[in-house]
RNA sequence: GGCCCGUUCGUCUAGGGGUUAGGACGCAAGAUUUUCAUUCUUGUAGCAGGGGUUCGAAUCCCCUACGGGCUACCA
């Protein structure tokens, strides 16, 4: 009979949390999802040094905002809890104790300035030093230790700590979900810390044990925790809890769009793209970070790009919305070699979503776009309309500015290219008459204009190519832009007219 | 240095003994749009190298190179 899955996200708050955090949520949150199961986050707080006032707050935010609601964890209640582990404190203890008691574990007691001491010497003899099976019978532990002594120590409160006490030459061997068969000598291994000085555990013990406690049937997490699984194993089975230990799945990391390395916090600013699903703002050093929100990317965009970072369907398609991903999903279509971050298919992916969205949504974000330049938006309906003609040439809600700016504000300048291309001697009195034309009309609607307009022009016999363009330059200020004469229609027949005369007066030919 | 993991177009990837090595992003060209963008079509470009195994390797094995991770009383 299998266990109910119960898988779990469990970041440290010691800074935002970064996209490569994110996708081992989502993959988390999709396998849970698809199994049926639970989805669970745990804070890993047992660091107290390197505690961020806000990064916890921060984590939560994020995940809501990429839809991926745990079912249980801090701030989500549940029946496991606490699920922090600072608030766990007392709990861990008993556990170290407990392998001391089984002889998996000693105390020692090797201040962290003898150690480092250590660590220079074997440095300078271009060795390094290791607390392992080789050098803890030198050092002072309590196998080292008599008993007596040990306890007198302990008693006068002399600082010590727990180490693993790793076996000699064994092979552990795992059959990881991704990666498949991978095995380890534990005479490579060093005694590893499990419970600090300050009263606290480390990462491996409290994670062990948390894991255990919480029922958690697949621990799915980064790559670089990949070679203190064996660690992992063997506190499972040193602890008693071989045969309910959850199986493990360790994600390819997420590299930096060029260079060497996994993506890093600076790698944003410096490449131009958010490494953070959310704006962040380092309480203690004030130096900001972009994030995809800030920047104009909507979730579904996010996470759609996070899930092919690292896993594809097996298929051709690339488009996912966060039930077709459920649906997909599965840990064995995940790729084992890091993934380089390409910003610009990130861009691709936003493009797409971003079209998937009503007008009326778009247009919102275009309103308080305009009212942030105190500029009017006007006529809601005449708003979506705009919005409607102009969003294909948008990526980002902000680009909607840039690309319908002109029909709210007249243009401040002209393109000097365009004119000295397309503005030609007799440009200024074709506009002219054009003007005055405009100003006969009755009907001022775009269909009517271009049947009217065309008439003119064949009287004339002047060629729509040669004065099209210095009209979009006076109306618009650039050769850009959506159909002249939806333009002349929004912008509405005065407008238009005024704009044209203004462009004449700005605009001297030589 | 040691241990572990990885390596298919520039990037993300499919493909797991016999394929014209497929798709997507990017880039380029053409079509449409009397502008620009969109859209559509076409194109561009790849199995890290060397040894095996095999009738036949991108695919299996070994070595090398390269990349990555870990090597804290950090997670």
């Amino acid at each position: 009979m299998d266990r109910k899955v119960r898988v779990r996200f469990a970041p440290s708050p010691t800074g935002p949390l970064h996209m490569g955090g994110v996708r081992t949520a989502l993959f988390n949150y999709l396998f849970a999802r698809k199994q049926d199961g639970d989805f669970l986050l745990r804070i890993e707080d047992t660091d107290q040094n390197r505690y961020v006032p806000g990064a916890e707050d921060y984590i939560i935010e994020s995940l809501k905002w990429c839809g991926l609601v745990p079912d249980e964890g801090v701030g989500f209640g549940g029946n496991f809890g606490p699920y922090r582990q600072s608030e766990r404190k007392d709990i861990y203890y008993k556990y170290a104790e407990q392998l001391v008691a089984n002889g998996n574990a000693y105390y020692a007691f090797d201040t962290p300035d003898e150690l480092d001491a250590l660590r220079a010497e074997a440095e300078a003899d271009k060795g390094v030093f290791s607390y392992d099976t080789h050098t803890r019978l030198k050092l002072k532990n309590s196998l080292t230790l008599s008993r007596d002594i040990v306890e007198e120590k302990i008693k006068a409160g002399e600082p010590w700590v727990i180490r693993f006490r790793m076996p000699e030459d064994t092979v552990v061997t795992e059959n990881d979900l991704i990666r498949g068969e991978v095995s380890f000598n534990t005479a490579s291994l060093d005694d590893k810390v499990l419970f600090k000085a300050d009263g606290m555990p480390t990462y491996h013990l409290a994670n062990v044990v948390d894991d255990h406690l919480m029922q958690i049937s697949h621990v799915i997490r980064g790559e670089e925790w990949l070679s203190s699984m064996p660690l992992h194993i063997l506190l499972y089975k040193a602890l008693g809890w071989e045969d309910t230990r959850p199986r493990f799945a360790h994600l390819p990391l997420i590299l930096k769009p060029v260079g060497k390395g996994k993506l890093s916090k600076r790698d944003g600013d410096k490449m131009g793209f958010p490494v953070f699903p959310l704006l962040w703002k380092d309480p203690v050093s004030g130096e900001q970070y972009r994030g995809y929100r800030e920047d104009g990317y909507l979730p579904e965009a996010f996470v759609n790009l996070l899930a092919l970072l690292g896993w594809n369907a097996g298929n051709d398609q690339e488009l996912f919305t966060m039930d077709e991903l459920i649906q997909s999903f599965s840990l064995d279509r995940v790729v084992k070699s890091g993934a380089r971050f390409d910003p610009e298919k990130a861009k691709w992916f936003n493009r797409h979503y971003l079209q998937q969205r009503p007008d009326a949504w778009l247009s919102e974000s275009f309103r308080k776009q305009l009212e942030e330049k105190d500029v009017a938006a006007g006529d809601q309906e005449r708003l979506i309309r705009i919005v409607g003609l102009i969003k294909d040439r948008c990526t980002f809600p902000a680009d909607l500015w840039e690309h319908g700016s002109y029909f709210f504000v007249a243009p401040g300048s002209y393109d000097e290219k365009t004119i000295s291309k397309r503005w030609k001697d007799d440009t200024s009195g074709k506009l002219q008459a054009i003007a005055d034309f405009f100003k006969s009309l009755d009907n001022w609607e775009a269909e009517q204009i271009k049947e009217d307009f065309s008439a003119f022009m064949n009287q004339k016999e002047w060629s729509f190519g040669q004065v099209m363009v210095p009209i979009r330059l006076a109306l618009v200020g650039s050769s850009q832009g959506i159909d002249l004469f939806l333009i002349f229609g929004l912008l509405g027949k005065e407008e238009t007219i005024r704009r044209i005369e203004k462009a004449l007066q700005v605009i001297k030919t030589a």
